[in-house]
DNA sequence: TCATGACATGACCAGGTGGTCATATACACG
DNA sequence: CGTGTATATGACCACCTGGTCATGTCATGA
């Protein structure tokens, strides 16, 4: 299957792989360390060693090259969810939540680039067509965790008394911090995910799993009261 | 008590009150919508109308009247929290946890723009001493939660069969998303937070506790099953 | 050999930034 | 009144930004 992407002109679809993979890898770097704001195209230019005219040549200006880049995001972001969890199909609610956290660490580990320019989408306000872009990532907590839950709270797997909203609510809220915290040492409560091997790290997540399922009582401090 | 700070030239301190407050109160709100780097001196000038050297009597440079800024943040943040949760000290742990997540609604109610710089602040990498300012917030999930659990756990509310440090982790990451959401409404989850009342807003973070108690297979469900 | 068209170049532009400083003003005190 | 001091001012600076464009290079094909 050829490339081929709107916000880039015809000129850098023409360019040889090497070079258009070059300018991408740059790009990505340039706007994951600054966001899109404070991305500047000459240093995109001089680190590439090529002149900011020829840049012009391949996009139209700074929002097509963002918007470019952030297609390849939401490409590659798809694609691993989906080589992630499409297999063994697990039947139970939470290896299924396991799956989908297992797979978004497989995706920070291969593009952390990538995932720093989401974040920085998340919280910079004037980012052109935000709104637009954050949207086509809704899909964990929506597209996602919203069947996940319908369908697991209809078999009894999870409680009834409890909207379902608020539960997918706190199932995006736990997700997304974990993830954060993954990537942002600052924001993982001293645990360490950062260091920690994928072995180490499946353990955490089972922990925290099993706070989700039992809460934080426990069915074994429950079971001691009665 | 009179004011006094460090990081404000002593002209800063003799101003009328009045003049000193809408400096302060121009210079957060430019802040708190473009954060740091973005956030344009000759825009706060202008909207004060008052001449740029001015400004640069009151603060040595940009990067004083941020530190300045902040640090009436903490000041706020830490009187709120204690106003909230200082009388009718409760002695359960949900209570406690509930008790402060009224008090930081309270505050992002009362001080939104503040709140704002907070969050850009954890998401612009280049902030002059980033690092020293998240340092002072983190109060919550090490200086407030992480006592709370030890304390909880001890006496066996919560469940032992769990790292502490991965229950405040959960219980930060759950807290952090819950304020988030509230201000930033396409991180809520359709909740429709930002526009709960103060009643309907406790409703939901009893229904949230609820599920961190219980979790998502709650007692009612488990009681079921056997 | 020459003409065509795709691609490369970097000087240049207008507009914005944080920061400076010589000068003007206002006010208190003798 | 005159003098000294604290405050106010805005033109100005060097630097950086995204974006333009006239000019140059070069491979292809006739």
């Amino acid at each position: 299957m050829k490339k081929k992407s709107l916000s880039a002109n015809a000129t850098f679809n023409n360019l040889p792989l090497e070079k258009q993979e070059a300018i991408i890898h740059e790009t990505v770097r340039e706007f994951a360390a600054n966001g899109y704001q404070k991305a500047s195209l000459n240093t995109i230019v001089k680190n590439l060693g090529i002149a900011k005219g020829s840049l012009y040549q391949y996009f139209r200006n700074k929002e097509a090259i963002f918007y470019f880049v952030f297609e390849e995001f939401t490409h590659r972001v798809k694609q691993t969810v989906k080589d992630g969890t499409g297999q063994e199909r697990s039947a139970d609610f939470f290896d299924r939540v396991k799956q989908v956290m297992l797979a978004a660490i497989t995706f920070v580990d291969r593009y952390p680039d990538y995932f720093q320019i989401y974040l920085k989408v998340l919280f910079e306000h004037d980012v052109p067509r935000r709104e637009e872009l954050l949207g086509r990532v809704r899909l964990f907590s929506r597209e996602y965790f919203g069947p996940l839950c319908e369908e697991a709270r209809e078999k009894g797997v999870i409680r009834r008394d409890i909207p379902v909203a608020t539960l997918i609510f706190l199932l995006d809220a736990f997700f997304d911090r974990f993830l954060q915290g993954y990537v942002q040492p600052y924001l993982d409560g001293g645990l360490g995910m950062a260091k920690m091997s994928r072995k180490e790290l499946t353990v955490k997540i089972d922990e925290m799993i099993e706070v989700l399922r039992g809460g934080f009582v426990g069915e074994e401090a429950e079971k001691v009261k009665k």
